[in-house]
DNA sequence: ATCGGCTCGCGCAA
DNA sequence: TGCGCGAAGCCGAT
């Protein structure tokens, strides 16, 4: 049974004698699955057939071909796991209003389930489906181990705040997930027909991935990257090597962008490939490594969570309005003080300021998808320092970061942004030109703490390539 | 190499 | 009301 802590009502009302539809929205996976484990609950007690959707919308879940090739490259793999299991896939195309409506119309949907995001688009997404179906509409959380609204009731100010509540939760909640179940009620096979319009292949039933994958090509300016590979699999992959070749030097070297230590999991958190809760559950069974263990798990579930309880409580988490009193002020009284350096956003982009790792930096961000963790923190705050305004700063960031980083457009980064600029879930410093008493890094910290040349030339060369 | 100060405010003990 | 201490640091003193 689903917790039902983890189930938030968005619409009210008594399901009909039609099929449940779970519409995947950010936890783009057939096992491990809150969502869809509580949805095939609900179908198996109506004894009607279940299905997956998902729409392409407009803002959706990917906004570049990087981003976007790894999403339906993934979404392949998954939708052929759900037909295996009885669970049959469908997409819609364009306005969220007319298509989901139609579709829930025309299949007499009993039920719709979502999986729950903190950011603004499926909220906002999910408040207009609400009011144009006349369906009950439950939303799950699949994402965190422990439910956002359940693991604090309001913003948490700092991760020391949130941490107490989180381990009180912890065992909880987390541990293994059912497997879910080859769904015992089939979707009529003509009922399927023809859907989706235009996309549908051979008549019926298969998907036209090829006239998916051109649907939202936006310029060929952000290409895929070939080192990670899309999907639960591939995922599953990285996490096993993690384990066995690099969780024990986590605790040591995580922090060092020239060893080869992180996990390389978030691309896979961000598009749900894997559950959280799973490799949460995967990196406790390990008998060794205790304080690498406790390094990851910190990072994994109490300050992964800590961004979605900002982003879920906080509207401005994408602004300079949503950073807390204190760091306004001190920002506002540096607003006139003299910057060492200016560039463009343009510059920023091209990786052409006058220093060298910041760079490299910017390259790696640009040319994998995925900037070291470490160096995140750096190159947000010098966008500070190089800007005229915080408020200009956090858009290049944001900006950036969710152009690149294959886990971009996801919590952690508004929040990694925001902490870096904005000091949220951080204290005040010592004050000092430009940042005030935000929290201040600079190159000679990454000297002490890391070979900076080796960085710089694992990273050398230009965005030229590319734009 | 190590340490204290920087500086704010939450949460808890009292 | 007082007090301890915190998301990843820096800097100068010793």
């Amino acid at each position: 049974m689903v917790d039902k802590r983890r189930v938030r009502v968005l619409r009210e009302g008594n399901m009909g004698s039609g099929p449940v539809v779970y519409v995947m929205g950010r936890d783009f996976r057939a096992q491990d699955n809150w969502a869809l484990l509580y949805a095939q609950e609900k179908a198996k007690a109506a004894k009607v057939p279940l299905g997956v959707l998902v729409h392409f919308g407009k803002n959706f879940i990917a906004t570049n071909e990087r981003q976007h090739d790894f999403l339906i490259e993934g979404l392949k793999e998954v939708s052929a796991e759900l037909e295996a299991l009885n669970i049959p896939f469908f997409i819609t195309i364009g306005d969220w209003k007319k298509e989901v409506a139609e579709f829930v119309r025309t299949h007499e949907v009993s039920l719709l389930v979502t999986d729950f995001s903190p950011l603004h688009e499926m909220r906002w997404w999910w408040d207009e489906v609400s009011h144009g179906v006349e369906v009950p509409v439950h939303e799950v959380d699949a994402h965190n181990v422990i439910p956002c609204w359940v693991a604090s009731p309001k913003e948490e100010f700092a991760a020391y705040t949130f941490r107490p509540k989180v381990h009180r939760l912890y065992k909880e909640f987390a541990g293994a997930i059912p497997k879910t179940a080859h769904h015992p009620y089939s979707w009529g096979v003509s009922k399927r027909a023809c859907w989706p319009r235009g996309y549908a292949k051979d008549g019926c039933c298969a998907i036209d991935w090829g006239g998916v994958k051109k649907l939202r090509s936006y310029d060929a300016e952000v290409p895929p990257v070939a080192w990670l590979k899309p999907g639960p699999v591939a995922g599953e992959a990285v996490l096993r090597q993690f384990i066995t070749q690099r969780l024990h030097v986590y605790d040591a070297e995580r922090n060092d962008p020239t060893k080869r230590a992180i996990s390389d999991l978030s691309p896979y958190i961000r598009f749900g490939y894997l559950s959280t809760q799973r490799i949460a559950h995967e990196i406790e069974k390990v008998r060794r490594d205790q304080d690498a263990k406790a390094a990851f798990i910190e990072e994994l579930v109490v300050r992964r969570e800590l961004a979605e309880n900002f982003c879920f409580y906080n509207p401005n988490y994408d602004s300079f309005a949503g950073i807390k009193n204190w760091a306004k002020e001190t920002l506002d009284a540096h607003r006139k003080d003299v910057r060492e350096y200016l560039y463009t956003p343009e510059q920023f982009e091209r990786a052409e300021t006058h220093d060298p790792l910041w760079n490299a930096a910017q390259l790696e961000m640009v040319k994998t998808g995925k900037m070291h963790g470490y160096m995140r923190m750096y190159w947000a705050k010098k966008i500070l320092e190089w800007t005229a305004s915080p408020e200009e700063a956090i858009e290049i960031a944001l900006r950036l970061n969710d152009r690149y980083e294959l886990d971009g457009r996801d919590p952690n980064g508004f929040v990694g942004v925001l902490w870096s600029i904005g000091g949220v879930h951080d204290r005040a410093w010592s004050n000092r030109s430009v940042f005030g008493k935000i929290r201040y890094m600079n190159y000679n910290g990454c000297k002490r703490k890391f070979d900076v040349k080796a960085y710089v030339e694992k990273h050398q060369g230009t965005t030229a390539a590319l734009f």
